[in-house]
DNA sequence: TTGTATGCGTTATCAT
DNA sequence: ATGATAACGCATACAA
C-alpha cells in the first residue's frame, strides 16, 4: 500500500542541473531564459538531458526575488457567490494568460476584514498589481494600493478618495435603457430595488440614473426600495412590507381600471442577488404565477434568469475583466497617464416578464 | 491631477529597517519572528518605530525562499461556474485562514490544458500542497502531484491511478436516499440524468448507486440518460429526444390510468448543472407549469433550486473544503498514513417538485 | 561560447 | 542581548 506523504525529496535546483550537465549555473540560466543562440549545440543537449533526468523546474520565487518582478497579480473579489464576479474572473484569467501573469485570486466573501487581510497578504507577496472588486467601505482599507502603492485597477465600483483606473458597466446607459424599456412596455409604476448603498458607487449611480431617466416620463411613478440581503430577518420584514404595498397598488389599479391582463407595476432590481431575493420571495408567497402580479427586470443576467423568464441587462463581464488586466499591465509597464475610467455598455435581454 | 503609475518607490527591506533603527538585520528578523524575550525593551522600541516610519512589510517570497516553505497551497477548481465549487472554496478559505495558509486559487474552466498548466505553475511556485477538484481526464496530467510529488488532496472525485487522500460526498448514501425518496413518493419511472462519465468517479458512482438502489424496488423502472452540456447543439438534440420519450411515457400512462393529478415520472439530475439544463429546457418547452408533467430532483442545492421548487440533496460543501485543507495540513506536517477517503453525508431537501 | 562572482531579502549559525 | 556572515535558488555584470 502506497503512502502519500510529504515525501517530496527536495526538488532539484539549478546547481544540481549544472553539476549533472557538467557545466556552470550560468549556462543553465541562459538556457532557461531562452538565450539559445549563445549556447553550443552539444552543451545545450547536455543541459536538456540533465533537466529531463532531474525533472528540474525553476523556482519562481527565487526568480522573482532576483529580477524584482514575479509576474503575479492579485485579484480581490468581493463575492464569488455572485455569478457576475465569476464571469469577470474568466476575463481576468484569459488576459493574464495572454499577458503572462499569474492571477492570485482572493475572496473577501463580503467581509471587510478579509478584504484588508488579503490586501495586506498580496502586498507582502509583492504582487505587481491588483484588480479590486472592492467592498469599498473606506479608502483606508485600500491604502496600500493605488496612488503611491502598488498599481491597482478597480472593477465595477470606484472608491471615494482612491485615485486609480476603473472599469465597469456604463451604469447611466444601462439604467436608462432598462427604464425606457419598462416605460415603453406600459408599466405605470417602477420600483427600483437596491442593496444599502454603503460606499458602493455603482449602486448609487444606478439609483441616480434611474430617477433621472424617469424624469422624462411624468406619467410613470418611480421609487426606491432598499433591501438588506445580509440579515435574513430584516430581509423578510422588508419584503413583507413591499408585498403589502404591492397589494395596495394592484387593488387601487383594479378599482380604477378593472382587472387587467398584465401587471402594471415593475420591480427593477439593481443587480442579480437582489433579483434573486425578490424572485424567491414572490415565488414563495404567490406561487409560480407571481409574474402575473408584477414584472421583474434586473441588471445582471445570471443563469437562472432565463429559467425564470425575467428581463435583464447583461453586463459585458468578460470584457470588464479582460480590460482591467490590460490597464493594469500598462501601469506595471510604467504608464503614467492619469486615472482612467472605462465604461462598457450593457445589453437588454427581453424575456416573458416584460412582454405584453 | 494625480497619476497612479508604477510609482512604487521600492519597498523598504529588512536592511533599511536595520539602518533606520541603528542595529543589525538579525535583531529585526528576531522581532519579526516574535522572539521578543531576547530583545531589550529599548531596542524593541526603536525597531517598532523604524518599521512604522518605513511602513515596512517583510517580503514573503524571500522568507519562503530562505525557510523552504512559503505557506502557500494551491486550490485547483474545475469549474467556478458551478456553485458547488464556490461553496467548497469557502470551506477551504476558512481552513486556510485558521491554519495559516494562503490559498492560490486556480480555475481550470473545464479545460484540460488549463488544468495541466496550473498544476505546472503551482509546482514552480513551490506550493506546499494542492487541493484538486480534477477534470480527471488522466492521471498523466496530475503526475507532478500526489505520490512522490507534492502532497495533494482530491475533492469530489478521485482519479484512477492516483494515490491520494480524497474528500467528497457519500455518493452511495446520497443517491440511495434520493432514490428511496422518489419511490416512496410513488414515482413509477425514474430517469437518472448525468453528464458523460469521462473519468469522473463521482458521476460513475452515483449512476451505479442509483441502479443498485432501484433493484430493491422492482415496481419502479429506471434508466440512465447521458447529457453533454458542453455542446449546445448536441444538448438541444438530446433534450428533444428526452422530451419525446417523456411524452410517450405520459401518454401511455394516461391511457392505462386516466389523467393523473401528479406526474408519475421523475428526473434525477446527477448534479446542479444538469438540473439547470433540464429545468431550462422543460420551462422553455412547456412553460412554467412543466412540473405538472414531470418531477425533478437533483444532487446539489444551488440557490435557484428553491425558486424553482425542486427537491435536492444538499452536499456538505463547506465541510468538504475544510476537511480537505485539514488533511493536506497533516500531510504537509509529515503524516505518513496511507491514503484516506473521507465521505460526508448529504441531506435531503424536499420541495414542491416531489410532494404529492 | 562559457564560467565566476555578487546580490535579491530573508533566516540561521555562529560568534561576541 | 546583539551582530556579522553565510546560505536559500536564481539572474546578471563581468571576466575569460
Amino acid at each position: 500500500m502506497s503512502t502519500p506523504g510529504s515525501g517530496a525529496p527536495r526538488r532539484a535546483t539549478i546547481s544540481d542541473v549544472a553539476r549533472e550537465a557538467g557545466t556552470g549555473k550560468t549556462s543553465i540560466s541562459r538556457y532557461l531564459n531562452g538565450e539559445l543562440s549563445v549556447l553550443s549545440p552539444q552543451l545545450r543537449a547536455r543541459i536538456e538531458a540533465a533537466i529531463e533526468r532531474l525533472d528540474y523546474q525553476p523556482n519562481q520565487m527565487a526568480r522573482g526575488l532576483k529580477r524584482g518582478r514575479n509576474r503575479l497579480i492579485g485579484m480581490l473579489v468581493a463575492d464569488l457567490t455572485n455569478p457576475y464576479s465569476v464571469e469577470v474572473l474568466q476575463g481576468v484569467e484569459a488576459a493574464c494568460h495572454a499577458l503572462g501573469y499569474m492571477p492570485l485570486i482572493c475572496h473577501a466573501a463580503n467581509e471587510v476584514d478579509m478584504e484588508r487581510r488579503f490586501l495586506q497578504l498580496l502586498t507582502t507577496y509583492r504582487v505587481e498589481g491588483v484588480i479590486v472588486n472592492a467592498l469599498g467601505v473606506s479608502e483606508e482599507t485600500l491604502r496600500p494600493v493605488g496612488d503611491g502603492g502598488i498599481p491597482a485597477v478597480l472593477v465595477d465600483r470606484s472608491v471615494d478618495g482612491l485615485v486609480t483606473d476603473m472599469v465597469g458597466l456604463d451604469n447611466e446607459g444601462a439604467t436608462t435603457l432598462a427604464t425606457r424599456h419598462l416605460v415603453e412596455r406600459g408599466f405605470e409604476h417602477v420600483w427600483f430595488v437596491v442593496q444599502p448603498f454603503e460606499h458602493i458607487s455603482s449602486r448609487r449611480q444606478r439609483e441616480a440614473a434611474f430617477h433621472r431617466a424617469l424624469e422624462q416620463y411624468p406619467q410613470v411613478s418611480g421609487r426606491t426600495v432598499v433591501l438588506e440581503l445580509g440579515d435574513a430577518d430584516e430581509l423578510a420584514q422588508t419584503l413583507s412590507g413591499l408585498d403589502a404595498e404591492l397589494d395596495a397598488a394592484i387593488a387601487a389599479h383594479e378599482q380604477r381600471e378593472g382587472a387587467g391582463r398584465a401587471p402594471h407595476v415593475a420591480l427593477f432590481a439593481a443587480n442579480g442577488p437582489v433579483a434573486l431575493a425578490l424572485a424567491r420571495h414572490l415565488n414563495q408567497r404567490h406561487g409560480p404565477d407571481w409574474q402575473k402580479r408584477v414584472a421583474l427586470l434586473s441588471i445582471d443576467d445570471p443563469e437562472w434568469a432565463e429559467l425564470a423568464g425575467i428581463t435583464t441587462i447583461r453586463q459585458p463581464t468578460y470584457d470588464i475583466g479582460y480590460r482591467a488586466v490590460e490597464f493594469l499591465h500598462q501601469r506595471i509597464d510604467g504608464e503614467q497617464a492619469s486615472a482612467r475610467d472605462c465604461l462598457l455598455p450593457g445589453v437588454l435581454i427581453e424575456r416573458a416578464s416584460t412582454m405584453r
